[in-house]
DNA sequence: CGCCTTTGACCCGCGC
DNA sequence: GCGCGGGTCAAAGGCG
């Protein structure tokens, strides 16, 4: 029983001001170091199986998401047995979307995956390009302007978890013969929506009044709470809403292109519910 | 040939 | 001001 709990926050730091995005835009070069950054970041918490059920899969090509990531490091953390990937969108080249991978020090059958910056393209086609071919995706429908202009600004995370990701995070790799039946978990882990397993998506909404940054998860069995390494940051109360939404389309080209009837409003009133949103799949 | 992973070095922010 | 820790870059090697 795998399942994922997203956790949505469009985090800010106090240090970056809203320039912070524009400069990581035009190329991330030094800028993209800056700690802290004002980016709004949106945290993946991935419960795998005691076997490390969902993160075997190292090189199989990872199919997993509609995003193809490229690693570009990998750190130790202080405090954790667990080292922290690195990841950036390669499905764009322009793209400044980026995750970071790592497990959660308290419980090493929950990966922890943050998602920064935002996509300044559309998702690749999920359909078409199937899991095969998460590699080289030819960046040409990505192309910005095609559905979304590249608004630096702009908040889409995806919430997908690669298993990229995972295999980096997973200490060891188990079950090798159910790698196949695997792999098609780690397809659907792209979208939460999808997700044939248990998955919350969890958007924090902070109140940057009353401050409270640690509701919000846990909507699973798995609450973060067993992660004290993930702190929910905070967010823009009103863009919350609407970056979810984003995302949500994002995650699910075809909830968008299908006009699925859960509109946002009816979204919004599963958000209203709690202050955030929770789908469980399956 | 092109892309990805790995890994060490470098840079920068933060706390003391 | 210094050291620590986190984040990114870039070179090398591997794979499809």
């Amino acid at each position: 029983m795998e399942s994922v709990l997203v956790v949505m926050d469009g985090s800010v730091s106090p240090k970056l001001d809203s320039n912070e995005e524009s400069k990581l835009k035009p190329a991330e070069t030094h800028a993209s170091k800056r700690r802290k950054v004002a980016v709004e970041r949106t945290v993946v918490t991935v419960k795998i199986g005691e076997n490390g059920g969902v993160g075997k899969l190292k090189n199989e090509g990872s199919p997993s998401d509609s995003w193809s990531w490229r690693k570009y490091g990998q750190k130790p953390i202080k405090g954790s047995p667990y080292p922290r990937g690195y990841y950036k969108c390669s499905t764009s080249k322009g793209c400044s979307a980026k995750k970071q991978v790592e497990r959660c020090k308290t419980d090493a059958s929950m990966l922890i995956v943050t998602y920064t910056s935002s996509h300044n393209h559309p998702v690749p086609d999920l359909t078409t390009k199937n899991r095969t071919q998460s590699r080289k995706e030819p960046e040409t429908n990505d192309s910005d302007d095609d559905h979304r202009p590249p608004t630096p600004k702009q908040k889409h995370h995806q919430p997908e978890v690669s298993q990229e990701e995972l295999k980096d995070e997973l200490p060891v790799k188990t079950s090798s013969d159910e790698d196949a039946s695997e792999e098609e978990h780690f397809h659907y882990l792209q979208s939460p929506l999808r997700l044939p397993q248990n998955i919350v998506i969890d958007q924090e909404q902070e109140d940057p009044l009353s401050g409270n940054l640690d509701r919000g998860l846990l909507l699973d069995e798995q609450p973060l709470s067993s992660c004290p390494s993930i702190k929910a940051s905070s967010s823009t109360p009103e863009s919350d809403e609407n970056d979810f939404f984003d995302e949500l389309e994002e995650l699910c080209p075809d909830w968008e292109a299908k006009q699925m009837p859960m509109d946002r409003e009816n979204m919004g009133s599963l958000i209203d519910a709690t202050g955030r949103a929770a789908f469980l799949v399956r």
